[in-house]
DNA sequence: CAATAACCCTGGGTGC
DNA sequence: TGCACCCAGGGTTATT
């Protein structure tokens, strides 16, 4: 499942091909990967066919890419091409003529900034991802609305015109905690009014970005808590280790190229990542904790599984 | 407003 | 070989 790390490793193999490469052609396989696009696939093509793609940037899961359209319909119009890979997306750069990829669902063609066409292959089984285009509006504090390369700084030192916006479909999402501009004291006050376990809190993107089930399991068993001790219950001690555990398991993953489980994740070139093998809790039922030996659990929760140490990741009342 | 539930969606893997 | 069934869950929307 994609989460920070993964999309990370996507969004940074894109941005060298796709920065400042112009969109030539759009390729829909299947048009159920833009419903989250409220004109359907032919507003989409429109607007896109022709823009120049200006950066690559992600917040949490959310990826994005800011749209300088062509000079006949600029407008006051500012706009980026909103993807989210959901559980199974993959964005995989391929050159045009390359094999087919498998539950391939959109081609975009480019031509990149040095004359090369690129295809950017929207890939999903299960078709939680998407693809839109939406209109960039300002982040709530006034900083840069996500991560990308360079900061978005121009060659005369001046900020790019999106540098400080954000998707509207995205605006509600907050700072992940790789963000430079991640608000700690914010999240630990919301912790403070959370009476739900601390996994759900972890997983509220409304709360902070980019954890899902994989870097929950591991955040919790690295800092020895269990799903359910509700967050209100921690101490602020205890949730900033929490937090920083978060930090350190999330920056790994990243340097590793995130975790592959199964085929459902891959980097732009279809290569794996290598977090796996780091993994102490997510997927290792019945193997004995690294910490303990006690063998991991994995319990059914919220629809989906939790992986646990019972005996160092016990409820605390 | 907070917490929870329902819903969307498919193909790879498994067991018979 | 075929087929029914199970499984992975992120994010939005509806409900309590």
């Amino acid at each position: 499942m994609p989460e920070l790390p993964e999309v990370e490793t996507v969004r940074a193999g894109l941005a060298p091909a796709l920065t400042n490469a112009v969109v030539t052609a759009v390729d829909v396989l299947d048009a159920r990967s833009f419903k989250r696009h409220p004109g359907g696939v032919e507003d989409f093509k429109a607007t896109i066919i022709g823009s120049k793609i200006l950066a690559v940037v992600r917040r949490g899961k959310f990826l994005w890419m800011p749209l300088e359209l062509p000079a006949n319909r600029s407008g006051d119009y500012k706009l980026a091409m909103v993807g989210h890979l959901g559980m199974s997306g993959q964005m995989l750069l391929r050159t045009p003529g390359f094999a087919d990829d498998k539950l391939t669902r959109v081609i975009i063609q480019a031509r990149t900034a040095d004359g090369q066409i690129v295809e950017m292959r929207f890939v999903d089984q299960r078709l939680f991802g998407s693809l839109a285009i939406d209109e960039l509006v300002p982040t709530k504090d006034g900083m840069p609305g996500g991560y990308s390369n360079g900061i978005g700084e121009t060659a005369t030192g001046q900020s790019a015109w999106w540098l400080n916006l954000i998707p509207a479909s995205a605006a509600h999402i907050t700072r992940d905690p790789l963000d430079v501009n991640f608000d700690e004291k914010a999240v630990l006050t919301r912790f403070k009014t959370k009476n739900s376990g601390i996994k759900r809190v972890l997983l509220d993107q409304q709360t902070l970005s980019g954890i899902g089930n994989i870097y929950a399991d591991e955040s919790l068993w690295r800092s020895q808590l269990h799903y359910d001790q509700p967050a209100a219950s921690l101490s602020t001690a205890k949730a900033k280790e929490l937090l920083e555990h978060v930090r350190e398991i999330l920056a790994k993953a990243v340097t590793e190229g995130g975790t592959s489980f199964d085929e459902q994740y891959k980097n732009v070139n279809g290569e794996s990542g290598y977090f796996a093998v780091s993994l102490n809790a997510y997927g290792m039922t019945g193997m004995p904790c690294k910490r303990c030996g006690t063998e991991i659990k994995r319990e059914n929760w919220m629809n989906r599984g939790s992986h646990f140490c019972p005996k160092c990741q016990k409820l605390k009342i």
